[in-house]
DNA sequence: TTTGGTGCAAAGGCTTTGCAGAAAG
DNA sequence: CTTTCTGCAAAGCCTTTGCACCAAA
């Protein structure tokens, strides 16, 4: 799987994606270096962003820009939607078929040519629903 | 407008407004900053970047959380689809009505309270097309 | 051995904020 | 006058990067 890129499978990229793969949430670099860091303490952020990076440019894992000031990652690459809560931005799939038919209606309307699409749901965790809960506004996460 | 809320009408306020409403483009807040400035020279980036907050907090404009690092502003306030240029990060307007039957459709599937969804396209903008254009893989704009 | 990777700490990019003076109401 | 706003600069948050040492192949 590395091999092909000409990158080592050091024992901090193992660890790395054992841990995202590990959890069907979608962590932020910095929840991914917490998880990590229980498994290997002296592990770096910046070895954690430098890896999560490079896989994802490999299409190992997914770097997911939805809303909020940081990226999340998601240990699988299929495509599928996402919805985040809207009071502690905790992030979760949505079990839905992606529509492709939209990127052909979008193509009659633009100039650009068309790529693909994402399609993000914005709502309330059962976590926050009814708690009024306030406390998390920005980047709780998981 | 403004009256409603205890904020006064200065002439940064007026101004950014007038600018943002300007174009059609989706400014980032720096973006605005150098509009603004070619009519107030004096104008401050923390003053965009506040106004640009409270008026987005009062439902005047729209902070767009559009893929990237940066926030986007749009002067309109409707809900609409966005297409961002993967080259250059330029967001335009895609004139194609929501559909809001995939919000029920999405609340089958999950546990969250869905709320509203947003929807971006991604694609290759006029001026990037076939130009193998990657000077402003990032942040170029407008 | 030869590269690529790691840890550390410093630097970067965008945004927010504290404060004293300015201005709207 | 009172209260909000502004300009300035410093601080904050997340992410990237330079460098010397380390380790996979």
């Amino acid at each position: 799987m590395f091999e092909a890129q000409n990158l080592r499978l050091t024992k901090q990229r193992q660890i790395i994606l054992d841990e995202l793969r590990k959890v069907i949430s979608h962590p932020t670099a910095d929840e991914i270096y917490q998880m990590v860091r229980k498994r290997m303490p002296k592990i770096s952020l910046g070895t954690v962003y430098r890896n999560l990076e490079i896989m994802s440019d490999c299409g190992i894992i997914q770097k997911l820009d939805v809303g909020g000031t940081q990226k999340r990652f998601d240990g699988t690459v299929e495509n599928h939607y996402h919805i985040r809560c809207v009071e502690c931005n905790k992030v979760a799939d949505i079990e839905m078929k992606p529509n492709h038919k939209v990127d052909s209606e979008a193509q009659k309307m633009t100039s650009f040519e068309v790529l693909r699409h994402r399609l993000e749901f914005m709502g309330i965790c059962p976590g926050c629903k009814g708690t009024g809960n306030n406390k998390g506004r920005k980047n709780k996460a998981s």
